[in-house]
DNA sequence: AGCACGCCGACT
DNA sequence: GTCGGCGTGCTC
């Protein structure tokens, strides 16, 4: 008897078995290929599903077998290659197969909507419209219209990548109002690929290139580590034009969305070939149409974000993961995957090299190094011979400090300006203040949703939890006592750029945090003004450490080092050796000498002399031993299990259960269940069960036995669990 | 996830 | 009397 073995795209995690459709010839059943789209009978009702294999053997009662209601595809929406990785993942993250295949599907195929014909969108100008634009006549009003018109014309045709990425669309409407554009449909052109020269490399670049050119037509998992500045775009740039001279297909990772626009124009200017963007500002229509020049071939260079690990490449060569320690490579929701580690494993199954490039290297890649499973590349100079910062601790304990500056910083920083440089200072604290304390009673504003302190917000007058975004107005008296007499504690950018502004009249000076750019209007506005070089002080957070280069910085302030190296997990260390040499790369990318400054209460501490005396490489050693003695990652493995309720008993016994049930013994230890660091977020609580082994066989043991054991207790009061295999936080 | 079944309160 | 609230269980 044939059985289709079907993946439902839902939150289940085991597969379901179905008769093939009625009437359907046995031969017709062979020649079903796995990957194609199959509508099926589920409970009362149908459901679009992915044929996973055709198999003579179930272990479901033969009577319980329904027949499937209609073949969708002819030919598989997913390639082998595609499905293998999907089915990988779904197994080593311990989540619904339906769901994981349906990350790489867009939305039209998962409704299960027929393929059509793959056509664009996009405007051209009509001969009314040649004739205006001969005689002028549009210019004088409208310049918005007139610039656009004359854009058209000069391209040709104006597809809808240019459409949702730039104008407005009443400018298109007004002139087709006018009748000098059309809308007109056009079948995507496999562009030609001249291209621009290549630049010369120095000789640490060449050889890594060559190295890489050796292993071109297999699976080998390249490491670069540069330091920033070293010119790690320009080799991957050269592998993209090697790809393409072999008709192959490269995909690159960036880490956020708000790295698409440099990273595309630094490619297009080099090639002239199809590039197409994948990440989630997309609307739906332009991902399935996005998808479809990807899987038809129409696309040569892909560049995305996370779920572009997923893209369905046809001719794949390389893969590229840029700033790979980044941890937005991992999702933090739902299918809690790293989107580095299934490229690796995406390269491996489509037997392609894949490149992961930083500066400041994960500890899971460099074990990797350690181990001979990846090759390592070096480039530790930077083009054109410019120095790398050199590093000092201000040792701050018992001074004074405004808005979290000393006075020995402060000197820096006036020094530095006279000298008509910039200046970088790097609080990873947004707002105003981080809590407000009543100095009568005590009472301290917490959120009603969370447990954790209000951060203020001067500007725009209220308290902001910046866990679940909820806001409350800010208060003059304690309503607990109703003193007036009210404490702010704990620095933000906003107090920083208030007393920097103070002692800074006249000096350029912006706020870069998620509140002051919200956007990449902002971003780009605020580049165009950096890079005029005339002496600014940037305060930002997190965001001024990714991607943008300031090279007219040369001091470089970090005004609380402290909390980067304590409070966090166990990865505290990693991360503040990483956030330093990123935070440090974005200053002097040219010749002129520039300073980190760190403000610190333990100058003495070992890691902190460390991070002072030590390249990233060094300190990444010392970490990595560190985590060996303890077995932590990467020489250990967890998996973390979370069950979030409204009620704490809720999540606890759940969680408890689980724990009794499972009896998990030998090598793996389990622990919890505990609430969690935020033990209530967003009017939640969380509890959480943490699987910790040296053997990664046997922890995916045991976390099998939880899931299972998890999907069969019946939740109460709405109660939500998942689990997160190689947690980047286990808090 | 959906959807039905089923057991309770408040309505034309 | 029945309409509909959502807690519970099942889907090959």
């Amino acid at each position: 008897m044939q059985i289709l073995r079907l993946a439902v795209i839902s939150p289940m995690r085991s597969f379901f078995d179905y008769l093939p459709p009625v009437r359907m010839a046995e031969k017709a059943v062979e020649n079903l290929q796995p990957g194609i789209r199959i509508r099926a009978p589920f409970g009362n009702r149908s459901v679009v599903c992915i044929l996973l294999e055709v198999t003579l053997s179930t272990n479901i009662d033969k009577s319980r077998l329904k027949n499937v209601l209609e073949i969708l595809d002819e030919t598989p929406l997913i390639r082998r290659e595609l499905l293998e990785l999907c089915n990988w993942a779904a197994s080593y993250y311990h989540h619904p197969p339906g769901e994981v295949i349906a990350a790489a599907f867009s939305s039209k195929q998962r409704r299960g909507l027929p393929v059509s014909e793959l056509v664009d969108y996009g405007w051209t100008v009509t001969s009314l419209g040649e004739e205006t634009i001969k005689q002028g006549k549009i210019a004088m009003r409208a310049p918005k219209q007139a610039s656009l018109l004359n854009l058209i014309s000069k391209s040709g045709f104006l597809g809808r990548e240019y459409i949702s990425n730039h104008a407005s669309h009443s400018s298109f409407y007004a002139l087709k109002k006018k009748k000098l554009i059309t809308l007109e449909k056009v079948f995507p052109k496999v562009l030609s690929r001249s291209k621009k020269q290549d630049v010369a490399l120095n000789h640490a670049q060449k050889q890594v290139l060559s190295s890489i050119k050796n292993n071109i037509d297999s699976f080998k998992c390249h490491v670069i580590e540069g330091v920033t500045g070293s010119g790690k775009t320009e080799i991957y740039l050269q592998l993209i034009h090697l790809a393409l001279k072999q008709q192959k297909q490269v995909l690159l990772l960036i880490p956020e969305i708000n790295l698409t626009p440099q990273t595309v124009l630094r490619v297009s200017e080099r090639f002239d070939a199809r590039i197409t963007e994948l990440h989630s500002g997309l609307t739906d229509s332009d991902r399935d149409y996005s998808w479809r020049l990807v899987s038809e071939g129409y696309s040569d260079i892909i560049i995305g974000t996370r779920s572009a690990c997923f893209a369905p490449c046809s001719r794949l060569g390389m893969i590229i993961v840029d700033e790979e320690h980044d941890s937005s490579y991992k999702q933090q929701d739902g299918f809690r995957y790293s989107a580095r580690d299934i490229a690796v494993k995406r390269a491996q199954i489509e037997n392609c090299p894949i490149v992961l490039g930083s500066a400041t290297p994960s500890l899971e890649t460099l074990l990797n190094v350690r181990s001979d499973r990846y090759l390592h590349h070096e480039l530790t100079e930077r083009v054109g011979g410019a120095s790398l910062p050199n590093l000092t601790t201000i040792d701050i304990r018992e001074k004074a400090l405004s808005g979290g500056l000393s006075s020995t910083l402060l000197r820096a920083i006036k020094n530095t300006i006279d000298k008509g440089e910039q200046v970088l200072l790097f609080l990873n604290r947004r707002g105003y203040a981080t809590q407000l304390q009543c100095h009568r009673c005590g009472w301290i504003a917490e959120c009603e949703d969370c447990d954790v302190r209000m951060t203020l917000h001067k500007k725009t007058k209220e308290l902001r939890c910046h866990h679940c975004g909820k806001s409350a107005r800010l208060i003059l008296s304690c309503p607990n006592c109703g003193s007036k007499n009210l404490l702010l504690e704990g620095i933000g950018t906003q107090q920083t750029e208030e007393k920097i502004r103070e002692a800074f009249k006249g000096t350029i000076i912006h706020r870069v945090d998620s509140d002051n750019i919200p956007n990449k209007a902002a971003m780009e506005k605020l580049m165009e003004s950096v890079t005029q070089r005339r002496p600014c002080i940037l305060i930002g957070t997190q965001m001024l450490a990714k991607g943008h280069h300031f090279p007219g910085v040369t001091l470089v302030g970090v005004l609380d080092a402290d909390s980067l190296l304590f409070g966090l997990d166990f990865r505290g260390e990693e991360r503040m050796a990483q956030l330093i040499t990123q935070v440090s790369g974005r200053a002097g990318r040219e010749s002129n000498k520039s300073h980190v400054l760190l403000q610190t209460h333990h100058p003495n501490h070992p890691f902190m002399q460390a991070i002072v005396d030590q390249s990233y490489s060094t300190l990444s050693k010392y970490i990595l031993d560190d985590r060996g003695t303890r077995d932590l990652p990467p020489l250990g493995y967890l998996i973390l299990m979370r069950a979030d309720s409204k009620y704490q008993a809720d999540g606890e016994h759940f969680l408890k259960s689980i724990a009794e049930r499972a009896n998990i013994t030998g090598d793996v230890k389990l622990i919890g269940p505990l609430p969690s660091a935020m033990p209530r977020r967003a009017g939640k609580y969380r509890n959480q069960l943490l699987l910790h082994s040296k053997n990664r066989t046997s922890i995916h043991k045991a976390a099998t036995k939880l899931v299972s054991i998890g999907d069969k207790i019946t939740k109460r009061n709405k109660m939500n669990w998942f689990i997160d295999v190689d947690p980047v936080e286990i808090c």
